[in-house]
DNA sequence: GATTTTACCGAAAACGTTTTCGAAAGCTTT
DNA sequence: AAAGCTTTCGAAAACGTTTTCGGTAAAATC
C-alpha cells in the first residue's frame, strides 16, 4: 500500500535543508553522493528527500548545467509506418541513455521545418535529428543548428550538401536492385512512379531505376515515368496508374513505385480494372510497410530498417553530444536494405 | 542571401545590454514590449537582437516563470495507425499554443509507464496526457500526477476510477452498433475476437457485442469469443481465425474483431483457406485504419477519429493548465464514431 | 604539545531570465 | 516657481540548482 502525501507541493533543496537545519549546499551534495558529506548526513538527507518525494527542478538543473537531456526530432509526419518505426527506435534508445524526445512534424512544409528548428534551439535541446520535408530546398536552418554548436543528425531524407552526420540507405542501389530483379524476371517495359523532383531519395531512386535499365540494355523511356507529388501517396499512385494504362495500355509490363503506398494506390487501380498482377503488370514498392504483406496480392518491396535507423541515428547523435567541443568528424552510416519478394512480381 | 555569423555562441540579454550600454532589464522589457521603454530603445534592442540572432534561454525562462511550455504524452506505441493519428493531432494543436510535446512509449508495459510518468514529472512538464497500456492495473502513478498538481488528460485507453479529464469514444455503443448491423443483415452466429481482459476498451467492446446479441434475441455463446492478448494483433487474429474455423466450421457466419489489425489477421486466414468473405463469413473491424480501405475485400469498420481526439485532448489539457489553482471540474468528452460499411459485410 | 592532515560543512557565485519598485528627468499645470 | 504627471530607466530579488573555495574542528602525526 503506497502512501502519498496529499497535495505535495513541489519540494526544493531549500525545504529539505531547513527541515534538517543544514545548508542547501550540503543537501545537494548529499543527494549527489559527494565525498565531503558524512555518511550520517547523507542518510538523513536521502531519507527525507524520499519521504517528501523530492524531485529536482529540471529547469534549474538545466540552467545550471547547460544541458537539457532532451533531443528534438523533426519528421514530415507521424502518420507513416516508416517514420513511426524510426521514432520508436529513437525514443527507446534515447530512454536508455536518460534522454527524452521532443517530437515535431513539418507536415512536408519548409516553413514549419524552419520554425521547428528555431523552437528546438530556443528549447536548448542537446541535439537535433531531422528527416527533411519534401519541400525543403534551402538548408540555412541546418547551418544555423551547426552554428549554435548543436549536434545534428539527418536521417533518411537528407541534404547532401550539409556537412553533418547522417543515417541513410543506399537508395540508388536499392532501386537498382529492384529494377534489375524485374529485368531478370523478363520484364522489359518498366514504368516508374517517382516522387517530387527535389528530395534526394526521389532523385536517387529514379537514378537507380534509370541505371538498371541502361546497364541491361533497355532503353529509357521518359513517358514511362510519372511524378507523384501531391503529398497523398495512395491517390497519387492511383491516379498515375490510370494515366499509365490510358497512355500505354498493354505496352507496359512492370512498375517500380517510389513507396509502398504509391504502389498500393496503383495496385488498387489495377485490381479494380481487371488488370492482373503480376500477369499483366508486376509491381515493386519501397519500404516494406506492414500493409504490403497483407494486401492482395502481397507486394514485392524493399525492406528499409526503420527501427534500426532510429536506433543508429540516436547513437550517432549521442556520440556527438558526448564529444562536444572536440573536433568532430562526421559519419554517414548506410543501412542495409533487402529485396522482399512476394506475389506481385 | 542570408548571412550567418559563424560560430555564433549563445547570445544573452546581457550581451545585448552591454553592446547598447543599457541594462539587462531594459533589454528584456524592450523585447517583451513593455510600455515603459521608449520607442527608440525598443527599436535598437529589437534590431540588435535580430542581428545577433538572439534566442531566449528556455531553461532560464522556465525557471523564472515556473512553466515549461511543454507537455508529456505517453502512448503504448508509436507504430500504430490510430495512435500516430492522435499524436499528429496533439502535436499540431499544441504547436498553435506554443507548446511542445515530449513523447514517450510504454510498450504495453506497466513498469515503463510508471517510469515515464516520473520522468515527465521531474522534467516539469505543464501537463500530461496518457493512453494507458494494456497491462496497467494499478493507477497510483496517475494519482501521483494529480498530487503534484499537474493537469492530466487520459485518452482512449483510460482508467474509469481515476478522477480526471478524459477523451474517449463510446466503445460499448460503437460495438453494439456494429454487431446490431450484422444482425440486421441476417447474420446469426457472430464470433467476437476480443482483447485482453483488463483494458477498458476491451471490456466495453465485448459488453457492446454481448448486449447487441441479447437485445436481438440471439443467444450468447461464449465459445464464439476468443481472446487476443499476445500484443501482436495480426497474428492473434490469424491464429484465432484458425481456432474459430477448426472448432465451428460452417457454424459461424460473422466476426466482430476488436481492432482492424485483428480483423485483417483473420481476413488473411480466411482468404488463404478458401473461405469467402462475406459469403461464408462477414467481418467487421474497429478503428478504420487506412489499411482497411485497401485490403481485399475492403473492411467494414468503425471510424475512430484519432486526429480529432488528439486535438480535443490537448484543448482539454490546455484549459486545465490555464485554470490551474482554480477549482477544476473534470470533463469527459465522448467523440462520435461511425460505421463504415465496405465489402467485408 | 605543536603541527599537519582529514573530514565535514556552508557562503557565495553563477546559470539567464522576469518583474517589482523606486528614482531621475522632463513636462505640464497651477 | 512649486507641485504634480509622464516617461524612461535600472537595481535588485527571485526562480532552484551546482560547484568552487575557504574555513573550522577533530583526528592523526611528529
Amino acid at each position: 500500500m503506497i502512501y502519498y502525501i496529499r497535495n505535495m507541493k513541489t519540494i526544493t533543496l531549500k525545504q529539505i535543508a531547513e527541515e534538517l537545519n543544514i545548508s542547501v549546499t550540503t543537501v545537494s551534495k548529499a543527494l549527489k553522493g559527494y565525498s565531503d558529506v558524512s555518511k550520517k548526513t547523507k542518510k538523513q538527507v536521502k531519507e527525507l528527500a524520499k519521504k517528501l518525494n523530492y524531485i529536482p527542478n529540471a529547469s534549474a538543473v538545466n540552467l545550471r548545467t547547460q544541458q537539457t537531456k532532451t533531443i528534438g526530432v523533426i519528421v514530415p509526419t507521424t502518420v507513416h509506418h516508416f517514420f513511426a518505426t524510426v521514432i520508436k527506435g529513437i525514443i527507446k534508445t534515447a530512454k536508455k541513455r536518460d534522454y527524452m524526445v521532443i517530437l515535431l512534424q513539418s507536415e512536408e512544409d519548409a516553413e514549419q521545418e524552419i520554425k521547428s528548428v528555431d523552437l528546438l534551439i530556443s528549447k536548448g535541446v542537446d541535439g537535433i535529428m531531422i528527416s527533411l520535408s519534401n519541400k525543403t530546398q534551402n538548408f540555412d536552418h541546418l547551418e544555423k543548428i551547426k552554428n549554435h554548436d548543436i549536434p545534428l543528425v539527418l536521417f533518411d531524407k537528407i541534404s547532401k550538401i550539409t556537412d553533418c552526420s547522417k543515417v541513410v540507405i543506399n537508395d540508388q542501389k536499392a532501386a537498382y536492385d529492384a529494377v534489375e530483379y524485374l529485368i531478370k524476371k523478363g520484364y522489359k517495359r518498366i514504368a516508374h512512379f517517382r516522387g517530387d523532383l527535389n528530395p534526394q531519395v526521389s532523385i536517387d531512386r529514379f537514378l537507380g531505376y534509370k541505371k538498371a535499365l541502361l546497364n541491361n540494355n533497355i532503353e529509357f523511356d521518359s513517358s514511362l515515368v510519372y511524378i507523384c507529388n501531391n503529398n497523398d501517396d495512395f491517390n497519387d499512385g492511383h491516379a498515375s496508374a490510370k494515366k499509365l494504362i490510358d497512355m500505354h495500355g498493354k505496352n507496359v509490363d512492370a512498375l517500380f513505385a517510389i513507396t509502398d503506398m504509391v504502389a498500393i494506390g496503383a495496385l488498387k487501380y489495377f485490381n479494380d480494372h481487371g488488370i492482373k498482377i503480376p500477369k499483366d503488370i508486376a509491381i515493386i514498392g519501397f519500404s516494406n510497410w506492414f500493409m504490403s504483406s497483407v494486401i492482395t496480392p502481397t507486394l514485392t518491396t524493399i525492406d528499409q530498417p526503420g527501427y534500426k535507423m532510429g536506433k543508429t541515428a540516436f547513437k550517432l547523435l549521442y556520440k556527438e553530444i558526448k564529444t562536444k567541443n572536440v573536433d568532430i568528424s562526421y559519419e554517414t552510416i548506410e543501412m542495409k536494405t533487402s529485396l522482399i519478394v512476394r506475389e506481385s512480381t
